[in-house]
DNA sequence: CTAGGATCCTGTCAGC
DNA sequence: TGCTGACAGGATCCTA
């Protein structure tokens, strides 16, 4: 679930927390989710090792030790990292693993880390910590696929990749990691609904000029959402039990079904696109496939 | 090559 | 109350 602006939001919580500390030991309670590592080799020889600096790459943390060894960390669905220390910090898919006593039920690897600890939760088993050399991080077949993020690409760029899925649904061909990196279901619903384009239009019928409002959709609407920390930040944590959704500050379609149009004030609707749950205003984002051949 | 669907896993919620 | 199916902020694998 969290997409760039939350990982993005933990990198920064990370450097400030770990970086110059040392691992003093490792907790796995899901060892398929640990991968090249076991108590049986130090868990791929990271005990003892500090940290020297965390990197993002996309959606995955690499978190670069100071004996030539990484950890690269991918949240998928509903990873989250929580840092006890002598300070607090939580960020990831938002639940009450954030203020819940740790270890608990959804505690997956647990990392000592200085005077803190460092639990990795995620309900769904999806994620992953995974120990690579740091020389060969940018040869994993996850972050060598990985395509520029909307800041570092043009629209030409976008555009010129846009026509190699012609026939796909724009929202599908946004997803997907290789064409653009950093947004999930979130930020496309949010990016197609700030560039006015129904997410089921074929990526072959997008104008230039759409194509280029959808990439300043992209980088705004992650921008913001760094900006206050992610969707799923800190703050959450020192919130008093409440239930807020930090979402709801920014969010202009992703989680308001039902609820009215900040532009038109026509209703928010749900529908189904590549699989996964989409929010659209039906009256500012319009399907109009012309110019696909079907 | 692309497009679309199933799959990994646990938990929660709506509907009977 | 108890069961069932749908669904979830991701990515990969398989099939056509």
């Amino acid at each position: 679930m969290p997409e760039l602006p939350e990982v993005e939001t933990i990198r920064r919580g990370l450097i400030k927390y770990i970086v110059k500390k040392k691992i003093s030991s490792v907790e796995v309670f899901e060892p398929k989710m640990f991968i090249g590592g076991s108590a049986k080799d130090n868990f791929g020889g990271i005990v003892g090792a500090s940290i020297v600096d965390v990197k993002r790459y996309g959606k995955c943390l690499v978190v670069e030790l100071d004996n030539g060894l990484s950890v690269m960390i991918h949240l998928r669905m509903t990873g989250q990292l929580i840092w006890r220390g002598n300070e607090e910090f939580a960020a990831g898919h938002p639940s009450e693993n954030f203020v819940d006593e740790l270890p608990n039920k959804q505690t997956r690897i647990v990392l000592s880390i200085g005077e803190g600890k460092l639990y990795f939760n995620d309900q769904r088993k999806f994620g992953f910590f995974k120990v690579v050399k740091s020389s060969e991080v940018l040869e994993d077949s996850f972050i060598k696929k990985l395509a520029k993020e909307p800041w570092d690409m043009t629209s030409e760029e976008l555009y010129g990749k846009l026509q190699r899925h012609a026939k796909a649904p724009i929202k599908a061909v946004i997803l997907d990691q290789s064409i653009i990196a950093g947004l999930g279901n979130i930020y496309a619903d949010e990016a197609l609904f700030y560039a006015s384009i129904h997410p089921e239009r074929k990526a072959g019928t997008i104008s230039e000029m759409e194509c280029a409002k959808l990439l300043e959709g992209a980088r705004t609407v992650m921008e913001r959402s760094i900006e206050s920390g992610g969707s799923t930040m800190a703050t959450y944590v020192n919130a008093d039990g409440s239930r807020g959704n930090y979402l709801d500050k920014f969010a202009q379609v992703f989680g308001r079904t039902g609820e009215t149009c900040l532009r038109c004030g026509e209703k928010i609707v749900k529908i189904r696109v590549a699989g996964r749950g989409t929010h659209i205003c039906p009256h500012c984002q319009q399907i109009d496939n012309r110019g696909s051949d079907d």
